[in-house]
DNA sequence: AATTATTTTTAGACAAACCTAAATTATTTT
DNA sequence: AAAATAATTTAGGTTTGTCTAAAAATAATT
């Protein structure tokens, strides 16, 4: 059962555009892959004799079982290898995807085992997005958008909702990396800015923009 | 000026064929890459439109300047990938060819730096192959096959001529790695066998198919 | 319920990389 | 120098993944 790597892109994108209910529309996956609907149909009937996805015409594609563990390995490498570039060679946040979706279609199943082994088990890639093991289960953590916390509650920063330079940029200014705690003071209605105390430093202000772009979890 | 994996695979083919003297010859090349003379063909008309190699019907080939600059990157990745599965994941040496023959593709040049730099600029791989800088250069050095050497001539070993896991067996159970010193004591003309002596232990003899596979340098 | 708009699929083509079989060209052998 | 052999190229097809344009199905409006 070996897939080809555009076969391959689509399982994924099937995989992130399915996340929870409903099934993913041709045209959903003609924008993510950056293709034409009729190509996705086309694709969609090939990923179905491989018994890869349930797909009727017309109704939109979700998912086999087996599918679901393709692309769990998939993703597993991607996120691997998001970390290696990161913690190892020294990439920037915002420069690992591209790359990542090249190495992700590396298939040596020893490579995978002993990069993870290497790396030491990672259980997040440096977005703060799960690693699947070995067996395709990953760490599920309710997270809040920061938005919506309320005042006082302590929260631990662990998802970034957008992987560009220029969030990683405003972030490494004001100090805040993946794990940071911080307790939310204050919101100010008029512009949905967020006051944050982060442990021993005086209270920032953040605008509505980057609160909307953090995730995190209660602590 | 973006080439595929196909067309990278046979500028490397190409380059190793070329070594020294004369036209590689379609035949040749078809059996390197394992495919048939006429995809060959198809090919190198390809290849000469995008002058990447020097191609006259019937007369066989050779990598044009820019064709071998390119064959050199493509090379210098391949080693590096090895030396880092090597050193820094735990494969063997004979595990590694397969996995960098794949990772040799992806073209990202910053990973390509990063990587050099995260192993400490590497100057040979695991089987004692140079591995060309970021402009190409790498260095040369004059080799001697075992078979060759005189009786009583200092020698180290500085490449393998097999990378089968049968080799890397029996070196290892003879504790011989790529750097070791030895030195030829006497030569058994009834089968060719080769009695050397590495320092500090009792001399041993290797067959005539293993002093085949042994490149030495002089010291 | 009928019309219009949107989404999706089908039909027919194309480029990349490969193939087999036949035609050419080059090299050996007689 | 002619004939036989070997190497190489051409001709014509196939598969994979893509595309545009047209047809069909579904969804949204009136
Ligand atoms: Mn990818
Ligand atoms: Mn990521
Ligand atoms: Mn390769
Ligand atoms: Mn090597």
């Amino acid at each position: 059962m070996n897939l080809t790597k555009t076969e391959e892109n689509y399982i994924k994108a099937i995989f992130h555009l399915q996340q929870s209910e409903g099934n993913v529309t041709t045209n959903q996956l003609a924008a993510s892959i950056l293709t034409k609907p009729a190509s996705v149909t086309d694709m969609l009937k090939k990923l179905t004799s491989k018994n890869l996805i349930d797909y009727e015409p017309y109704q939109g594609v979700r998912l086999s079982k087996e599918g679901k563990k393709q692309a769990l390995m998939i993703v597993r490498k991607h996120r691997l290898w998001e970390y290696f570039l990161v913690e190892k060679l020294q990439f920037g946040w915002d420069e690992v995807h591209e790359v990542a979706e090249e190495l992700e279609h590396i298939s040596s199943k020893k490579l995978v085992e002993k990069l993870d082994a290497f790396l030491e088990h990672p259980k997040f890639d440096p977005h703060g997005d799960p690693i699947p093991d070995s067996n395709g289960n990953m760490v599920y953590m309710r997270l809040y958008n920061l938005k919506d916390v309320k005042p006082h509650v302590l929260v631990e920063l662990c998802n970034v909702g957008s992987q560009s330079a220029e969030l990683l940029d405003l972030l490494k200014h004001k100090n805040i990396v993946i794990g940071t705690r911080m307790e939310v003071l204050r919101k100010f209605s008029f512009d949905n800015s967020v006051e944050i105390s982060i442990k021993n430093k005086p209270a920032i202000t953040i605008s509505q923009q980057l609160s909307e772009a953090l995730f995190v979890k209660l602590i």
